[in-house]
DNA sequence: CGAATCCTTGAGTAATTTCAAGACTGGTGG
DNA sequence: CCACCAGTCTTGAAATTACTCAAGGATTCG
């Protein structure tokens, strides 16, 4: 094989990936497609642990999850960490650090993973006279402010069996939309990660799982997760009990 | 005068505005800025408690608040209304829904306000062959995300009188950055719209003010606020109990 | 001025956290 | 290949915090 060819199999691929739809290159036509596919740098392994990114480290790139997940955390001011989204395949990280060019979080890989980088400098050229480009990458942070908002709605006056229930059916779509299965899937973060996240202590989170398979609602091994009653979950967490009525 | 002039006078103000390093026409150079004020539609009034836009309505604008100030509010899914931000001159709206073409949220006039409506279609458009409104609009979402993160960050195992410390002094963050009073001002929601936005019934509400005031940090009367000892507002907002330590 | 909404206060209840300690797990090295 | 180690997870009991329910009082707006 040249290194010609190697170089296009590295580098210009964004219209075979399978992930395609869910990035950036979803509704660009083919031709901005290959000119995305020439500024993004493909397969960069992050093994388990690893960093991304740091907070407070200078922006310079924006990252697509290829395979494996990715945690991002942010230093709370009362020094504590907080977990601020755990991140799939085809999803983006690092937008938040467009207005002030440093990273506000911290971006781990939660098991071996690989990514593609985008430095920021060059998408934001190419998106200038790409209009298409520029449409998706509005429409890509409109869709984390809707997601962050979703976060918020979850942790406001929810109990801790909601919450649950809320973030495995999160989980069960999103893998769905990944084209795995939507009923068994394996969580790639610990309880206490998940429990960080959802703003409980491990041993409610321990507890909590215990009484959803309880109820018949999940059967749980360890990581691996398998959603027994669907609707039952969706009832619970969507359910009218558990948050007051505010009327506006 | 002729309806040229009058035409120049309703549209053609960004750069005079007193908000201008908060909104859109910050970091865009003066003809930029004029071709912004060319597509904004300024002044439309919204009286107390009418509504900007709906959730579920076709989206085709955002907007800036110009004065007074504005709430956005979800449905969620066991019907609850949950307040997602309180919005102040310069903040703009409605960028979440870009993504879905809705609107995914409400917006009402917390008091008399005016805004500025941009209609998208034309802001894209414009901004298609403007690439600093382009870099402006995408440190706008960039910055709403970090906002996010930091009310998820709020709601996220923090007490009542953490939770309500950190908004009011976010609060006065944001009227100092609009040249007002870092130390008095005044609420413009009811506690029981700040109880819902801080995932706190309104007893709990009435209960933490007092407390404060009790502990010499605040003073309250109505919706007037005055920050007494703004160190100890910040030791009590980012000490370091009420949370757990999460180790990366 | 009067209705409606908002706010406050008290007492009891339900939920999650804290503290403490033991069991499991997966990865590492002997 | 097994034993060990650190981190993770579980379990129980007590403490704390915010919620619920109930009712009276204060504002605000028309």
């Amino acid at each position: 094989m040249t290194r010609i060819a190697t170089l296009s199999e590295t580098r210009d691929n964004c219209h075979n990936c399978r992930l395609r739809t869910l990035c950036l290159p979803d509704n660009l036509p083919e031709e901005d497609v290959g000119r995305l596919a020439g500024i993004v740098q493909r397969r960069k392994l992050v093994s388990r642990g690893t960093l991304l990114f740091q907070a407070g480290q200078r922006f310079s790139s924006i990252y697509a999850v290829r395979t494996g997940a990715v945690k991002t955390t942010a230093l709370m001011a009362n020094g504590d960490e907080h977990i601020s989204g755990f991140h799939l395949p085809g999803d983006v990280i690092g937008l938040d650090a467009i207005v002030s060019r440093d990273h506000p979080s911290t971006a781990v890989a939660l098991e071996n993973a690989s990514v593609c980088e985008i430095p920021y400098a060059e998408l934001e050229t190419l998106s200038d006279r790409t209009p298409a480009l520029q449409h998706q990458l509005m429409r890509i942070m409109s869709r984390e402010l809707l997601a962050e908002q979703g976060t918020n709605q979850l942790l406001t006056r929810r109990s801790a069996e909601q919450r649950l229930a809320v973030v495995l059916l999160t989980f069960s779509e999103r893998f769905a939309s990944r084209g795995l299965s939507a009923q068994r899937f394996r969580l790639p973060m610990s309880r206490l990660d998940l429990g960080n996240y959802l703003g409980l202590v491990p041993e409610t989170m321990s507890r909590t799982f215990r009484r959803l398979e309880g109820q018949g609602l999940v059967s749980i091994a360890g990581k691996e997760v398998e959603i027994v009653d669907i609707c039952a979950m969706q009832g619970l967490a969507f359910g009218a009990q558990g948050a007051q009525a505010a009327r506006a």
